[in-house]
RNA sequence: GCGCGAGUAGCUCAGCUGGAUAGAGCGUCGGCCUCCGAAGCCGAAGGUCGUGGGUUCGACUCCCUCCUCGCGCACCA
């Protein structure tokens, strides 16, 4: 056991002695000033009330019961207002550092998911343009609540979902015809809804290449159709031309991910809900549950016996749905497909839609918990650029792409940049800032701090593999710097642990830029290579702790940890 | 108007679920390379933690008032 467990249990058994209530735990942790000690305690101020006597008595009657030898405590203080503070001993304090080498890349994983599944679905965007800046943090969020959980026990499945079935791919479509037929003259422009970005001008060019050019005798009748709001005659041109910008748009997307280094296991359509009867079947369950009902001429669902605020539409008074029942229909599967635990990152422009699919799953009354899905929601992503603000349209065509992102700054510092931050506060992205401060980014610091202690290895000519915790003596490890690094090491899978459990990956990023601070400083002020040997055995175990901690937070971030840069 | 989120250093943001003197990066000013990487280190300046109350040994953190900003409040997704 670590000397904090040690503590924990010492210091649960006297208050005990002293008459303290079961329901009082101790509460033990580091210090803000590391001049105070290693840990500390309020347990003396939290007693005062139930015991009714002053913290600082308290305080002294538990010092002299505690019985701190196996903890190895070097020095008990009672300072401030009732606080007791420890002193660990170098040898004890730095011991610890062993499970680091053991473990490798597994330190600090845990087992609290017991294997169990989790669904995350994250960036879902519609096929219908290239993913921007808002999907690069959902993409990077995501990716990074995963690991989070793999790295804690779960089983998790990264789930992509695909709105190809409404009215938007319509209106993609509509401008896609549209692109075909201006191309060969025909004066018509892009309808209302429509999508105006280059792109779809490209996608145009390649389904001419690949399907010939349509005569102008059935685009231009069917671009009349479209600008008076209805679709072409030619159904089955039509829907050679969506399916055709649908699979470009994922070819697309796929790029981008691929680019940023996110992968998914599931990639679920939409439209495959109806083409299986899912949607029908789940329209037929909420009437026969009764919680449904029919007014001027459309079909509602009674959600505000679940505690939305309204009755919302299921079917529209034409006879189509809704983005609501698909979405309640979508999570019925994810419940059949085993998931017992679901997470959706999505933006928070998409927060009034948490309530109302709860509340369609607890119509279905088949046993869904209320609070299912989990949501993550995150703040929008203000761009700027040449000192204003981009206002992202797809359908206007102006976006700064993930890809744009990538290609400026860099893979990792787009990761970092997007996770440094918490999910629920609003993140200002200047591409100009983050390309001529590339080099600035945060995120280079902690690399750096990887590839120095990686730098002692090689120029050592050391072989990492063979440093092991055998035979060395951690009371070396007592210089200040040394001890407060070392601290920080030994609280990383406590950090993690409190990460995954928040789905807040930001505390991971702030805890490797303190991580690599302490590295930096300890590196500069203490010589590993020629030191006599007992101090640079002590020193060279620190050093691969080190590099083996920055290394792990980064990989559950998805960034690289360099040898060199 | 209602709901959700955010107001912390000049700028961009942390603050580990109530602890001791509120932190980092960038920017500004001043130091440090015969030394395992100066993409680094050390120091300085810079704060009424939006406002006003409350809860208690103790509040950036919890509760309430008000102010400002973002997002949402469709038979669009």
């Amino acid at each position: 056991m670590n000397p904090d467990e040690l503590l924990r249990a010492e210091l649960t058994r006297v208050a005990r002695v002293l008459g303290a209530p079961d329901t009082v735990v101790p509460v033990l942790e580091r210090p803000r000033d590391p001049a105070h000690g290693d840990w500390a305690t309020n347990l003396a101020m939290t007693l005062a009330k139930p015991l009714g006597k002053k913290p600082r008595e308290i305080a002294d009657a538990l010092v002299a019961l505690l019985d701190l030898a196996a903890a190895g405590v070097a020095e008990t203080t009672i300072a401030g207002p009732g606080f007791i503070n420890f002193r660990i001993d170098a040898g004890a304090h730095a011991k610890p550092l062993a499970q680091i080498l053991e473990q490798g890349a597994a330190y600090g994983r845990s087992t609290g998911g017991a294997g169990r599944p989790v669904n995350v679905e994250f960036v879902s965007a519609n096929p219908t343009g290239p993913l921007h800046v808002g999907h690069g943090r959902q993409a990077a969020l995501g990716d990074a609540i995963s690991a989070l959980l793999e790295g804690s026990g779960w089983q998790v499945t990264r789930e992509f979902y695909y709105n190809d079935g409404g009215v938007q791919i319509e209106n993609l479509a509509k401008s896609l015809w549209v692109r075909v037929a201006q191309r060969v003259g025909i004066d018509v422009p892009i309808p209302e809804g429509g999508y105006n970005g280059e792109y779809i001008k490209e996608i145009a060019e390649r389904f001419v290449a690949e399907h010939g050019a349509p005569s102008p005798e059935v685009l231009l009748p069917g671009a009349e159709a479209i600008v008076a709001g209805s679709r072409p005659a030619d159904a089955a041109l039509f829907d050679a031309m969506r399916r055709f910008g649908v699979a470009a748009l994922r070819a697309e997307q796929d790029l981008d991910l691929k680019a940023f280094g996110v992968r998914f296991d599931v990639y679920f359509l939409e439209s495959s809900l109806y083409t299986d009867g899912k949607v029908e079947e789940t329209v037929g369950m909420l009437v026969q549950g009764g919680h449904a009902f029919e007014q001027d001429d459309a079909l509602f669902l009674r959600t505000t016996d679940f505690g939305d605020d309204k009755d919302r539409v299921m079917r529209k008074r034409d006879g189509t749905y809704t983005y609501f029942l698909p979405d309640v229909a979508y999570h019925v599967t994810k419940w059949k497909r085993g998931f017992t635990r679901a997470i959706n990152v999505q933006g928070s422009d998409h927060h009034s839609t948490v309530t109302r699919v709860r509340a369609g799953l607890q119509a279905l009354e088949i046993g869904i918990p209320a609070g299912y899905p989990d949501y993550v929601l995150h703040q929008m992503v203000t761009v700027m650029r040449g000192g204003e603000e981009v206002k992202i349209s797809k359908r206007a065509g102006s976006y700064v792409t993930v890809r744009d992102l990538i290609d400026e700054v860099g893979r990792d510092a787009v990761r970092y940049f997007f996770l440094m931050r918490k999910g629920d506060s609003q993140l200002v992205f200047d591409v100009d800032l983050a390309r001529s401060q590339s080099e600035e980014n945060p995120v280079y610091y902690i690399q750096m701090a990887h590839a120095r202690l990686s730098g002692i290895f090689r120029v050592g000519e050391v072989d990492a593999a063979a440093v092991t915790a055998d035979g060395v003596q951690w009371d070396c490890l007592a210089e200040p710097a040394e001890r407060e690094l070392v601290a920080s090491l030994l609280d990383y899978p406590r950090l993690v642990a409190g990460a995954a459990d928040a789905l807040e990956p930001h505390r991971v990023a702030a805890y490797l830029l303190e991580t690599a601070r302490l590295v930096h400083g300890w590196y500069h002020k203490h010589h590993v290579l020629g030191e006599p040997e007992h101090i640079m055995r002590a020193r060279l175990a620190l050093a691969k702790a080190s590099r083996q901690v920055i290394a792990n937070g980064l990989a559950v971030l998805g960034i690289s940890a360099p040898e060199r840069m």
